[in-house]
RNA sequence: GCCGACGUAGCUCAGUGGUAGAGCAACUGAUUCGUAAUCAGUAGGUCGUCAGUUCAAUCCUGACCGUCGGCACCA
């Protein structure tokens, strides 16, 4: 007879096995009122479904964070079943629960349009009202494939047929339509309840694959109660206001146009942003045994063949060639290749390892039409690239190295969390097998080494070894991945790199590929929309105004931008025939960290009404202390005594 | 690259089969003002590009380019 032991440790026992449902009202009626479903050992399960062994057993009731994916889930059958009431012609394929929501891919001549979404929420609205429940079958699997063979649904045939033998083929009814699933579901159709909103349509090829079928998908959003939907939608909105295409534009920092896609224009403003980060970056590589280097934009395609990159990026690189000679070149898609040939300049020695070449690397790939993305994903972008030439035994050290500087930099920038996910080795790749089992353990030895703990990211290595990347995460919760450290026993051997050991032999190096920012680009993107324009003093494109608040003060604003600029500060003067809440305005909108505002008062007595931006108090000081003040503050953060830091 | 939506002044957006408007920004003038928009005036557009339909196209149709949202891709 089982026996269930609850999350406070007290046993229940059955002379039969109850059902989940059975379980809930027996510990009392507000669960049974409440319970959605039920985690049994650790699996989540209808509470429709008997309980045959003993087991530990919680509920999943609508306060735990767990019911969000259920509620989605179900949301997405929801869906489905709508669209099927209006569109019959349609045919379902798969639709999960994903993060923040759902979506479900259909199969249908006519995609569907924003337009459809009116009907199809009132439709979704009637299925919730009717409250119906989830009814679980479990299928053998012939009879299920030519059950939907017969009703038009194909995909999902395709589905049961592909699944592996001995796995339990469940559909679930709701009121009369049903659909191949795994479940786990609710009780009802009512159970998900009024806090659900369709919030886009988009094609998605057929299992993911770009050779099959393009489908219609419609994604959706789906919480526990409208409060929190609400959040969401604002949440979104938030997103948009920081979205550094828009704040790219209203800074005046950048932008792209048609002559040249893929690629920046950095106006005065972003490339002062750009030249901090830059700045900044050289000062930490410089700081920490890097050699710096700058290698050609253009290479001929033989030393591409001799790397590999030919066979497998050829269609993604810019090829150019000049009526003289019969000579191909590519604009380099990456630095590796040329660091290596100046590593091969002349006889290595052991001595110099670890060696760490470094290059801001302008770097060109044909990226596909639909990947680009404001400066976030472009076809020309700066890398922070690095090689590491080093003996294997120096991996672990370079690596604990390495990540050190990495963190510092990421909270200098502003982030201080981030993860690490290591990627080995992928389906396609260089190198025997016995040298992925060397790089793999190696690099996971390191991480062991410097203390780094990481999720495991299954064959997204890069052709030639595995790679730990590591995942920031900004002010409103987004996950970006900057970071990567690769190692690579392959590329110095394709391009014949070596050096003299203690023995007196050639050996050869491993490279380590590694960069902290990614690309500019991409970063500097990723900063804009972190602080949502509101850069800290160090990193601000223009670091103060002054502000004038009758003309008489004019020339003693002038004063007072040169003295601010003498202590290395970017700074404007806004003597325009404005009122002075015009110019608090106008300046606050354009993000300007601090404003000093200059009148009579503050000319003749030689002081600054200093304000800041987002407050509304003032501070008058003397000119001195406002430029000593000021001048501190804005000092990178490498560049502070160390007692300030 | 694939699916879909979109493209009107610097920006945000109206609008119509008879060659276009608003607000903000810009410019000019007045105003000299104490912490988030002073007032008045002026100027600004081959309506993404190229074809087609039409007496007539910014509007309808098609192709292309670009942007946006996804998918696929991301050395």
């Amino acid at each position: 007879m089982p026996a269930f032991t609850l999350p406070d440790g007290s046993v229940r026992h059955f002379d039969h096995a109850p059902s989940g449902a059975e379980l809930a009202a027996a510990i009392g009626p507000g669960l049974a009122r409440a319970a959605l479903a039920v985690v049994v050992d650790g699996e989540t399960r209808d509470l429709s479904r008997p309980l045959e062994h003993d087991a530990a057993i919680r509920f999943i009731t609508r306060r735990d964070e767990e019911a969000l994916t259920l509620i989605r889930h179900d949301a997405a059958h929801v869906l489905a079943e709508a669209v099927q009431a209006l569109y019959p012609e349609t045919q379902v394929t798969i639709g999960p629960a994903i993060e923040n929501g759902f979506y479900y891919d259909f199969a249908r001549p006519e995609p569907f349009t924003p337009e459809d979404f009116p009907a199809i929420e009132a439709k979704m609205r009637d299925i919730i009202a009717a409250n119906a429940p989830f009814v679980r079958e479990v299928w053998e699997r012939e009879a299920a494939i030519t059950f939907f063979a017969a009703r038009g649904e194909h995909y999902k045939a395709e589905i049961i047929r592909d699944l592996p033998a001995g796995e339990t083929i469940t559909l679930y009814r709701q009121g009369e339509w049903v659909d191949l699933c795994r479940g786990p579901h609710m009780r009802t159709t009512g159970d998900v309840g009024d806090a659900f909103k369709l919030m886009k349509v988009a094609g998605a090829y057929w299992r993911g694959d770009h050779r099959n079928a393009m489908l219609s998908r419609i994604y959706g959003t789906a919480w526990r109660d409208r409060k929190e939907l609400d959040a969401y939608l604002t949440q979104i909105e938030e997103a948009e206001r920081r979205d550094h295409r828009r704040l790219g534009r209203e800074m005046d920092l950048f932008h792209i146009q048609e002559e040249a896609v893929g690629s920046v224009f950095w106006h005065p403003k972003g490339w002062a942003l750009y030249r901090r980060v830059e700045a900044y970056m050289r000062r930490r590589l410089d700081a920490n045994g890097y050699q710096e280097v700058r290698t050609p934009q253009l290479v001929d395609r033989a030393l591409w063949e001799a790397s590999g990159h030919w066979e497998k990026f050829r269609e993604h690189m810019f090829i150019a060639t000049v009526e003289e000679e019969e000579k191909t070149l590519a604009l380099k898609p990456m630095n590796c290749p040329c660091h290596v040939q100046i590593f091969r300049q002349g006889v290595r020695s052991y001595r110099e390892l670890p060696l760490r070449m470094a290059e801001f690397g302008a770097c060109h790939r044909y990226e596909p039409s639909g990947a680009l993305h404001g400066i976030m994903r472009v076809r020309a972008f700066t890398q922070d690239d690095a090689h590491i030439f080093c003996a294997e035994d120096q991996i672990a050290a370079e690596t604990v190295r390495f990540v050190e500087l990495l963190g510092q930099i990421y909270r200098d920038f502003g982030f201080p969390d981030f993860r690490v996910k290591f990627s080995d080795r992928p389906l396609i790749r260089a190198g025997s097998d016995a040298v992925w089992d060397r790089a793999e353990q190696a690099l996971s030895e390191a991480c062991a080494t410097a203390g780094v703990t990481y999720t495991l990211n299954p064959g997204e290595g890069a052709f030639y070894g595995p790679k730990l990347e590591f995942v920031l995460r900004d002010a409103i919760g987004r996950d970006w991945q900057c970071g990567t450290l690769q190692v690579d026993f392959v590329l110095p051997e394709r391009l014949d790199a070596d050096y003299v050991g203690e023995d007196g032999a050639r050996h050869r190096p491993v490279m380590l590929h590694r960069a902290i920012l990614g690309s500019f680009e991409r970063f500097l993107g990723i900063l804009i929309e972190h602080h949502a324009g509101r850069f800290p003093l160090w990193l601000a494109p223009v670091q103060a105004v002054v502000a004038t608040i009758v003309s008489d003060a004019d020339s003693y604003a002038e004063a007072v931008a040169a003295r601010l600029r003498e202590a290395g500060l970017a700074v404007e003067c806004d003597t325009r025939n404005e009122k002075i809440n015009a110019k608090v305005r106008t300046h606050s909108l354009a993000h300007v960290p601090v404003l000093l505002v200059v009148g009579r008062k503050e000319a003749e007595s030689g002081t600054v009404a200093l304000r800041r931006l987002g407050g509304a108090a003032q501070e008058v000081l003397a000119l001195d202390e406002a430029v000593a003040r000021l001048a501190r503050e804005a000092t990178p953060p490498d560049l502070l005594p160390a007692w300030q830091r």
